[in-house]
DNA sequence: CCCATTAGTATCCTTTTTGATACTATGTTT
DNA sequence: AAACATAGTATCAAAAAGGATACTAATGGG
């Protein structure tokens, strides 16, 4: 499973992880895979508490690594558009394995408090 | 698949991802999954480049969540063991996903340089 | 008595990540 | 002419994560 362990970097697990860490990325992630393209303000509104810069900063990242487009439409006010790729969907089994472990995550922690 | 989405940390999906980000806590869980305990040593030996008070860190924390057993034999020099949990085990799935998705994703790397 | 061994701690420092806040461009509306 | 809307930047500050290095305890072996 580990392949050059001598960098975490180098590890298929890291790779993988690198791609949805991110204080808010995974929170944008599970927006944008439900397929439609969001506005950035309409993130924004999704994600109260993120604030503008972090929302940037995270959807650039993930558009460079073809997980996402952004498409700017030439008006004014601006309209940006932000849709999920093929290639992004296909992180989609990640998140629903870690969501379903974290589902059963939650119960073990409120057994363990009991 | 979202709940709790004001605090990033109400998220499952976060919840799930809390457990394994840490520089080198995947690599650490990849070698424990076998399920051989292993010495504090026989980590660090595995693991050349972690310091070991991340090591330490990393190992404390994971055994808070139940994912290790910490086993200390009264012996001197010291003696200590870590092993996976039952619990700990239930974490293959998601890693076993991000291993794959992480081969496929060095592919995709190579193929966008070229 | 001194050294080696193991599994750590303690302290300080650097880097990375995140947050707060203010600012910008530019057409449209009032 | 001023205000508004959108999608950002820029700058500085704080917090979190990680690294470097030195130190410790206890005992067995030489």
């Amino acid at each position: 499973m580990l392949n050059g362990q001598k960098n975490p970097s180098q590890c298929q697990m890291v790779v993988a992880l690198n791609m949805i860490v991110g204080k808010w990325k995974p929170i944008i992630l599970d927006h944008l895979l439900r397929g439609e393209a969001l506005r950035f303000n309409e993130l924004k509104k999704l994600i109260p508490d993120i604030t503008q810069r972090m929302l940037t900063m995270h959807l650039r990242e993930l558009e460079e690594q073809d997980i996402l487009t952004r498409t700017v439409y030439p008006q004014v006010p601006p309209k940006v558009e932000y849709q999920i790729t093929e290639y992004g969907m296909t992180l989609q089994p990640i998140l629903t394995t870690m969501q379903a472990w974290g589902a059963k995550h939650i119960e073990h922690m409120k057994e363990k408090v009991q």
